[in-house]
DNA sequence: TGACTATATAAGAATATTACTATATTTATA
DNA sequence: TATAAATATAGTAATATTCTTATATAGTCA
């Protein structure tokens, strides 16, 4: 096989993008965002099983949103960059706008607001 | 049928994200951020054909991101919130720390930096 | 070494997205 | 009304993602 098309600069935005569409993928940046956490502690949190946990990490693993750090026995997970912090805020300053109608969203919303990631 | 599933905002933050993730898109709403356009200019932009550009408009429109308004026979469109772009922007500060390494795509992203989106 | 714990990966069916081609709709105008 | 221009939508095959279940790997400790 030839080697892979040239990689372009939107493709790679994209794929970025692509990393934080998925509803498990953003909860699982939201508390790591706060701080690095095993793979454990996260599915604790998410009550979701380890396999779709493990699965989903590789995922934002795989375009580098988050690292993964060994530890004894267990694997420890941290975002990359703060700036995906930043990334998440701007983007619920646009839900916000964009939710002015829905009750329940705006008011989770707002809870989300409040209680800032904790370090 | 019964009701749909209750709207959860994950879900509804991952929506809005799968909207960004597609290259087409990207170039759109880089294109859009800086002023609206007819779909006709976002083509002959982008070197697409009309059928491409609407659907992928099409895609955006539906999750809110743009807003599409008619003039005559053809239809301008805008981005909804001119935080998208502040998105954009800070995404591409996390493009330019993760490609530190990557020559090429790093030129890019420069240029796009030095030439910031004209009203 | 053997058993246990934590995590990762594989495999395949179900579902969603994309790409491509054809057709429909709307508005303007001769 | 007939035609043309601009845009939208339908249909569908190709591809990618997700979900679920099963299995593999790597450390730890008796």
């Amino acid at each position: 096989m030839a080697g892979a098309a040239p990689p372009d600069l939107q493709t790679f935005k994209a794929d970025f993008f692509k990393a934080l569409a998925h509803p498990i993928r953003i909860r699982l940046l939201e508390l790591l965002r706060a701080r690095a956490r095993s793979v454990q502690e996260l599915q604790a949190a998410l009550g979701l099983d380890q396999s779709t946990v493990s699965q989903q990490l590789a995922v934002l693993r795989g375009k580098n949103v988050v690292g993964a750090r060994k530890e004894g026995t267990s694997v420890r997970y941290a975002v990359r960059d703060p700036l995906v912090g930043d990334l998440l805020d701007v983007a619920r300053r646009i839900f916000n706008n964009q939710l002015a109608g829905t009750r329940t969203m705006l008011q989770e919303l707002r809870r989300e607001a409040r209680r800032p990631a904790r370090r």
